[in-house]
DNA sequence: CACTCTTACGGCACCCGTAAGAATC
DNA sequence: GATTCTTACGGGTGCCGTAAGAGTG
């Protein structure tokens, strides 16, 4: 028995399927396959049944999952208690927004590269759904996200409120500095795609608030629609610290709306059977960067 | 980090030495001293001192220590707890007294080997405080001796006492059926070692009752010493069992005495920071087949 | 037919034991 | 010099990844 076969076990019984396990713990999948069925004739006991198409727990893999779990996570807290420097090491795979890699990431990057020096980021860009899928399923270590999970296994923790603002190139509307709903009939309004917690946002608001837009435009690159609305395509909203920054350089102009535009809340999501120290550091590292009305360095 | 170094360790910081540690893990010197040499390495962290004679650990080898104990425990608790036939496997080194070794060893052993055909036994017959000695230094598993254990680092659990009588050959004592303080002035008193428990017993009797004996006949081997009573040579203490079935067949005759010997406690002991599961299935297979006075299948 | 897991196999790396070396008492 | 631990080294094996196979839905 040895702590590689366990960690295969403990991967492969809470993960998705054997490959994603495999692929976290960067191994080929025939590799943690063999792993598993090693810990299996060492033990003399099947774990998994393989009988269906997937591989599922069998009682005796359900009873030894915790002890499994405790015994890595008692791994873990060896390396923690004689690693000096915090002792963060390894790869760490997590999902951004579109929104929190073009202003936080940069500096969370950095931040962790310079406190961390020996662990291996992997940050993943995509929207908060497919993220937090890919987190339960164990492809990630963790997600910054709009909103909270709703998924039981995933632990959600506050950690920005972001603030948008309309905004449109002051070609397109003239000397109009508010929001209405003939401007939002005439005008193209450009956003992120449906699923983005942005557009949700901005959905509900409608909503709540009656309104309509008229012709739509859904591209699923940030940046692309901040070039887009300062080219003078249509309008759109902008994290407030953009807009500012923006619109000193006149390329945009603010538009008022009343009411104004809920504040959108961002989270840092992981899953709750993940109690690694590692996890720990990179909330605190986190929390320590968070800031997400920083422009992007960009433009 | 792998479990065969983390026992390494283990058993390298808590035995005498890193050579006792090696044979009880049934691996040679140099690769215990690898492992742990590959376990710090991995840690980037020395776990023991090696500038003085032996090894000692170092203030992260005391840290780590527990943690490694509870991942060890983790691991058999793993292993019993999907073995179905109890799962007691692998090697299992005891001491025993002379007197054990020759009335309830054979029965352990018998009922062990059914009970549980996958543990291999190596009884090792010696002086309780020799075994007492091998037991702290990591090399037996448990030891069955007389009287209770006065080092802290050994848990002691009675079993069994045991009566004894006088004994002498009838050609040597004639008629008498008493012991008086001519006689013991007057014929050789045979007995185990000094250290032996039978004999601090009888030491300590003769002191209460302010006798002395006259020649004395040392012999570490508790079958010649019954022989040599039997012949004639002297008188000494059969255990009861003994003399009632050796008495039967007249080769020796019962001596009373006044006060009467006192019993003499036998007890199981064991290292207290080894809670193994397999400790507590051989507690109870000896308190199962515990017997001293059980005559020896020789004679 | 797509997906998931297992098996076969060649290659490399790791780990073991023997034997010699270094250091302490 | 005896004891304790480390280092050097040859040999075997265990483990990895690639690629093909088997079974399911």
């Amino acid at each position: 028995m040895t702590l590689k076969q366990l960690e295969a076990f403990y991967w492969a019984a809470s993960a998705a399927s054997f490959g994603v396990a495999a692929e976290r713990l960067h191994v080929s999948q025939s590799t943690l396959s063999k792993r598993i069925a090693e810990l299996e004739a060492q033990l003399r006991k099947d774990l998994f049944d393989r009988s269906g198409h997937r591989a599922m727990l069998t009682e005796a893999g359900e009873q030894l999952l915790p002890l499994a779990r405790r015994m890595l996570g008692l791994a873990d807290e060896m390396r923690t208690l004689v690693a000096e420097g915090g002792g963060v090491r390894g790869h760490c795979r997590f999902g951004v927004g579109e929104l929190a890699a073009l202003t936080w990431l940069p500096d969370f990057v950095a931040f962790v590269r310079a406190t961390y020096p020996d662990l291996v980021l992997e940050p993943q860009v995509d929207l908060g759904a497919a993220l937090e899928q890919r987190l339960e399923s164990g492809e990630l270590d963790f997600a910054v996200v709009a909103g909270y999970s709703s998924r039981s296994a995933i632990a959600s923790e506050a950690i920005a409120e972001v603030r948008f603002s309309w905004a449109a190139s002051p070609a397109l509307v003239g000397a109009q500095r508010v929001i209405t709903a003939k401007l939002l009939q005439d005008t193209a309004l450009i956003t992120m795609p449906a699923a983005a917690g942005p557009t949700r946002m901005l959905e509900h608001w409608l909503a709540v608030n009656n309104l309509e837009a008229g012709r739509r435009l859904t591209c699923n690159n940030l940046a692309a629609i901040a070039g887009l609305i300062a080219a003078g395509v249509g309008i759109g909203l902008f994290p407030n610290g953009w807009l500012k920054q923006m619109a000193e350089r006149g390329s945009v102009v603010e538009l008022r709306s009343r009411p104004a535009l809920p504040a959108l809340e961002y989270t840092i999501q992981w899953r709750r059977d993940d109690s690694r120290p590692l996890l720990q550091k990179i909330r605190e590292a986190v929390r320590e960067t968070v800031d997400f009305s920083k422009p992007s360095p960009l433009w």
